[in-house]
DNA sequence: CCCTAACTTAGACAAGGTCTAAATTTAAAG
DNA sequence: CTTTAAATTTAGACCTTGTCTAAGTTAGGG
């Protein structure tokens, strides 16, 4: 798979100076950043990026399927560039920590027919919550 | 299990008139309401009571284990009354509808130990998206 | 080089939620 | 019953997160 910034490159996507920044902060597995995090980090390299072209560029991303929207905890939403590969979110209760986990079985598998209310299901999100090993101690 | 308001009454907790009103708004399987929504429900039978009390009051539950706060889409949290089961939530893309449903298998199982970090995992949920029969025709 | 469409920006606005200080209610004590 | 202190409620200010708008800037095709 060719990087994030490349596969962008081939997509009718203008790539200026506040898209590649954006772009460039997030980046690697277990990264979860939120809007205002990416801003900041985006603001160190092009001190006025503005918070609407952020929020713009994310909103972009997402349609596109390059990164992944998280929603973990009813607050700010977090921005998930491992969209390519399915997976699921193991999050530390003290400390926020967000791990991508990966399940053996179909999630949807353990819903039988008689729980599905005849819906056509697409889409299975997994969260688990505990402590991490660095808390625990 | 004795009825919501019954427990409560056990417990030491001041069954105040806006207390009733909102325990009662709250109330059986499928509900999943908005705090919006539960104050709207609340102020038909006291039309005075605040948008501060309704979260406090919800709050106050949610402590007590006898609601849940379930985020669905990044929006309003909503509020199980369902807490005594545990259970999981299938939600309609388009119309917004959640249901209920509970899964087979013990979902923690699917994990294994090489992709729990060594965390000491205590919860897990999950959401299923799809269409549900009426939004599919 | 010019025109136009795409992009960016500041800041207003909105939804959802939290907090505070004052008023009210409750219940315990006398 | 009255007094008093603690618990509860209230209005509205305030905060966080996110969206929108109108004006300014940039950039590529002709
Ligand atoms: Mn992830
Ligand atoms: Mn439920
Ligand atoms: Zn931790
Ligand atoms: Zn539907």
């Amino acid at each position: 798979m060719p990087d994030l910034l490349d596969r962008l490159r081939e997509r009718d996507w203008r790539l200026t100076a506040q898209r590649r920044v954006v772009t460039e902060v997030l980046g690697g597995e277990h990264v979860h950043l939120t809007a205002d995090e990416i801003h900041a980090l985006a603001a160190r390299r092009l001190p006025e990026i503005s918070r609407a072209t952020v929020y713009n560029t994310l909103s972009e991303l997402v349609a596109l399927g390059e990164i992944r929207e998280v929603n973990t905890d009813g607050r700010a939403k977090r921005y998930d560039p491992n969209a390519h590969q399915a997976h699921q979110h193991l999050i530390c209760i003290q400390c926020g920590t967000i791990k991508d986990v990966h399940p053996e079985d179909n999630p949807l598998s353990a819903l039988p027919p008689s729980e599905r209310f005849g819906f056509d299901i697409s889409d299975v999100e997994i969260t688990y919550r505990g402590l991490c090993p660095n808390c625990a101690s």
